[in-house]
DNA sequence: CGGTCATGCTCAA
DNA sequence: TGAGCCTGACCGG
């Protein structure tokens, strides 16, 4: 689940729940110094391709990343003890959420929080068509297959394996080779869009008409043509290619 | 109930 | 390139 339209999505409930209010935060599970920012305001909660970052008053941010297997739970009851391993835990007046497993949960100094960004390709979620020239640029120019290209988050930020599966269909994409400046603002293009849908329904959406549905991904045959979905490892994660519709 | 895999990333080799 | 991270979902026995 975490690609960027998870996070944006998470960033986009904690902002709403939480922002403007002196929060109580602890790590019951102990593997993360909460102490700088327990009792602080919460200003700001921003996703940034994949990453978090908490803005609080008088402290550093808190930066964090799900990796593959973090996850939030959120309850109203504020009395609910949270459950074992919870790495922080954020409570307001009336919300509290529970960080589970992320691989990152740290303070970040604004060094470190503007390095940490700079690290980072423009966000479709983010820059949505204002950034589609330097997208553009950017995925063209590197000398990598397209296939490796979307998953570098330097690149472009927030896409995953499912995404890059998803819009390498619907761009007709082979992912072995390079694209050209159109065929990358043409991904662009299906990213801005498709995350935007992601993002308010909640999970990876390739087609607009049948949101539970993929293309390839994770399929034995594509759902266009039904020819036999080619997959194979591709810059360290799995494939999904429909040999008929992606050239 | 053990084994495997996963919409991610880092680090060692 | 592969192990590690150390959770949850799923699958077969």
């Amino acid at each position: 689940m975490p690609e960027a339209h998870a996070l944006h999505r998470h960033a986009r409930d904690q902002r709403e729940a939480l922002a403007g209010q002196v929060l109580s935060v602890t790590s019951p599970q102990g593997r993360f110094d909460a102490a700088p920012f327990d009792g602080h305001l919460l200003q700001d909660v921003q996703a940034w391709g994949k990453h978090l970052l908490y803005a609080f008053d008088d402290a550093p941010d808190v930066h964090v990343h799900l990796g593959l297997k973090g996850f939030f739970l959120r309850t109203d009851d504020l009395t609910l003890p949270a459950r074992g391993g919870t790495r922080m835990r954020l409570a307001g007046e009336r919300d509290a959420f529970s960080l589970i497993a992320p691989s990152r949960c740290e303070g970040l100094d604004a060094a470190a929080r503007d390095e940490l960004i700079a690290g980072l390709g423009p966000d479709p979620l983010r820059v949505g068509e204002a950034g589609r020239e330097e997208a553009a640029e950017r995925l063209a120019a590197s000398r990598a297959a397209v296939g490796a290209a979307l998953l570098d988050q330097s690149l472009w930020a927030g896409i995953g394996n499912a995404w890059r599966a998803e819009l390498l269909f619907l761009a007709g994409i082979d992912p072995t080779r390079r694209v050209t400046v159109e065929e990358a603002a043409l991904l662009w293009d299906l990213a801005v869009v498709h995350l935007r849908l992601g993002l308010e329904a909640g999970q990876v959406v390739s087609d607009a008409s049948a949101p539970d549905e993929r293309w390839v991904y994770k399929r034995p045959t594509c759902r266009r043509c039904g020819s036999p979905v080619k997959s194979w490892t591709l810059a360290g994660r799995v494939a999904w290619v429909c040999p008929v519709d992606q050239r």
